[in-house]
RNA sequence: GCGCCCUUCGUCUAUCGGUUAGGACCCCAGAUUUUCAAUCUGGUAAGAGGGGUUCGACUCCCCUAGGGCGUACCA
C-alpha cells in the first residue's frame, strides 16, 4: 500500500515555522517512499478562513518545493461530514448537550478547585426528551458530543513508539458547535477515511486527541491510520517557541532572503541525528528521512543555525544557479565575480554590497600606517591587471616597503575595497579594474 | 491539580547493560591563502540530582528538580 499523508493547515493565517515543519515531515515521509502528499485546506471555519491565506499557503509550499498530489477544501465536503454525523447519531455515539460555554467553564473551575479532573459529567446523556424539549423551548440550541468508550486506546506511534491514551480520563469531545459548525475533529477523521490517509503525521500536541480520534475512526467502521507524533519546536532559548519565532512566517523568511533549500534543510535536520548541513535538494532530504533519526525531545529552531545553512548553500552554489539572480541585480556580474565573492555571502542579497565594491564607488578608509604601502602600491601598479597581477604586484610592494603579511595586505584591501574583510584580492582586483584601482589607491572615491 | 513526553560536550545529537561515550555546529590550533573571509586537517569539551536493580548502568526501575504538551463549543 502506498503511503498517503496529508498536511491540513487552516487558511486563517500564513504558514509559519511551527506548522511548516509538520508539513515538511509529511512531505518528506511521503516523497521518500513514492507516496502521495495531500494538501487539505481546513476551512470549515468560514468566518476566519480567507482565500488570500489559502493562496498564501500554496505560495509558501510552492516556494519551499513542497508539491502536492491532491488537494481538498473541507468547506466543499460538508455533505460527507453530515452523513457521518447521521451514522454516529444512529449508533448512539453522538449526543446533544445544552450547557453554555460559561457554564462549562465554571464547572471546570469548580472541579479543579476540588482537586477533581475537569471532565465533562455527561449531563447531556441523562437528558430525557422532555428535558430537551424544555431546554429548546428556552431557546437553547444543542452542541453535540461524541460518547467516548472510556478505555485504554493504544497505537504504535512511528515517532514515539508504543502510545496509550485513557479516554476515560478525558471529556467527550464536542464535534458540532451550538451554531451547527464543525470542530476540527470530525471533518479531520472523516476526510482521513474518505481520502484514504495511511499515516497521520503531526505534532505531539495532538497525542491526547488521538485517543478520541481513534475511537471515532472505529465508530465509523474504519481502521485507524498509522500515527506519528513529532516533537514540537522550541526557540533558541530552549524554552517554548516564542511568539516572535513561533509566528515567524514563511513569507517573512522569504523576505529576509533565505534560500528555500536552507529553510527546508534546516527544518528537516534540527532535532535529528543528521548533521546540520545543506541538502542537495528537498528530494535528497526525503531520501534521508526516517522517524528513527528524530530525537524525542523538542527540536531547537535557531535563526543563527538557519543562517549558517544558508551561507553554506551560497558558498557552494554553482554559477549557473546564481546566473539569473545575478543578472537581476546587475547584467555585468559574471562568473568570475560570482566565484570570487560567493564565499563571503550569508544571504544572496549580500551580492549587492560586493557588486558595489567591484563596479560602484568606494571611498577608501585608510589609517596613517596604511599610507606608505598604498602609495608604493599605486606607484608600482602595472598598466594592465588580470588574475595573475596580484602576486607579482604585491611582491614588488613588499620589496619596496618591507611590509608583509597582514601589514601588507590589509592596507591594500582597505584601499581597494573600503573594507577589512572580503573575497580573495587576486580574484577581485581584475574585477575592479586598473582604472578604479589606481584612483582608489590615490585616495579618491571611485 | 491530573495525564503524557523529555533531560548526554557551550549547542543539535549517537549510544538501545560492558564503548578510549561517536558525529555535527561553535570555539581553539595547524595547513593553505605571503591578509581577512572561505576551504582542509587536528584538538578541547558531556550522561540534571538522589536512591535502587545488576558482576557491571548514560542505558532498566523509583524519587526529586527542571522543561514541553494536553486537559476548549481552538486547531
Amino acid at each position: 500500500m502506498t503511503a498517503k499523508v496529508r498536511f491540513a493547515p487552516s487558511p486563517t493565517g500564513r504558514l509559519h515555522v511551527g506548522n511548516i515543519r509538520t508539513g515538511l515531515i509529511n512531505w518528506l515521509f511521503a516523497s521518500g517512499q513514492g507516496g502521495v502528499f495531500v494538501l487539505r485546506i481546513d476551512d470549515t471555519d468560514r468566518e476566519r478562513s480567507t482565500k488570500d491565506y489559502e493562496d498564501g499557503i500554496e505560495a509558501d509550499l510552492t516556494w519551499l518545493g513542497m508539491t502536492w498530489g491532491e488537494r481538498y477544501n473541507q468547506s466543499a465536503r460538508f455533505a460527507i461530514y453530515d452523513a457521518a454525523v447521521e451514522r454516529l447519531k444512529a449508533a448512539g455515539r453522538l449526543y446533544p448537550c445544552y450547557e453554555t460555554p460559561e457554564e462549562l467553564d465554571l464547572r471546570r473551575k469548580v472541579q479543579l478547585s476540588r482537586g477533581l479532573p475537569p471532565i465533562y459529567d455527561r449531563a447531556g446523556l441523562k437528558l430525557t426528551d422532555e428535558d430537551r424539549a424544555r431546554l429548546e423551548a428556552e431557546g437553547r440550541k444543542p452542541h453535540w458530543r461524541f460518547r467516548l468508550e472510556g478505555k485504554r486506546v493504544t497505537w504504535e506511534d512511528l515517532a514515539r513508539g508504543h502510545s496509550e491514551v485513557d479516554t476515560a480520563s478525558m471529556s467527550d469531545p464536542v464535534l458540532i458547535r451550538e451554531d451547527g459548525g464543525y470542530l476540527y475533529t470530525l471533518p479531520s477523521v472523516v476526510d482521513d477515511i474518505e481520502i484514504g490517509i495511511t499515516h497521520v503525521i503531526r505534532g505531539e500536541d495532538h497525542v491526547t486527541n488521538t485517543g478520541a480520534q481513534i475511537e471515532i475512526f472505529e465508530a465509523l467502521g474504519a481502521v485507524p491510520p498509522a500515527f506519528a507524533h513529532t516533537t514540537l519546536l522550541v526557540g533558541a532559548d530552549g524554552l517554548g517557541l516564542s511568539k516572535r519565532i513561533g509566528s515567524l512566517s514563511m513569507l517573512e523568511l522569504r523576505e529576509q532572503g533565505y534560500e528555500p533549500l536552507a529553510v527546508v534543510s534546516h527544518l528537516a535536520r534540527i532535532g535529528t541525528s543528521d548533521p546540520l548541513e545543506p541538502a542537495a535538494s528537498i528530494e535528497a532530504l526525503a531520501g534521508d528521512f526516517a522517524f528513527g533519526k528524530m530525537a524525542h525531545r523538542a527540536a531547537r529552531w535557531d535563526p543563527e543555525d538557519l543562517a549558517k545553512v544558508n551561507a553554506a548553500i551560497l558558498h557552494a552554489m554553482p554559477y549557473v544557479e546564481a546566473k539569473q539572480r545575478l543578472a537581476a541585480i546587475d547584467a555585468d556580474l559574471g562568473e568570475a565575480f560570482w566565484l570570487a565573492i560567493r564565499q563571503n555571502l550569508t544571504m544572496f542579497r549580500d551580492v549587492v554590497g560586493w557588486a558595489a565594491v567591484v563596479s560602484g564607488a568606494v571611498t577608501p578608509a585608510l589609517s596613517d600606517e596604511d599610507r606608505p604601502v598604498v602609495e608604493a602600491a599605486l606607484d608600482l601598479l602595472p598598466a594592465t591587471v588580470d588574475e595573475t597581477t596580484w602576486s607579482a604586484w604585491t611582491g614588488a610592494v613588499k620589496e619596496r616597503t618591507g611590509a608583509k603579511g597582514r601589514g601588507l595586505f590589509m592596507p591594500l584591501r582597505r584601499a581597494l575595497t573600503g573594507m577589512d574583510h572580503g573575497p580573495d584580492m587576486a580574484a577581485i582586483l581584475p574585477l575592479i579594474g586598473r582604472d578604479k584601482a589606481a584612483r582608489r589607491l590615490a585616495g579618491e572615491t571611485a
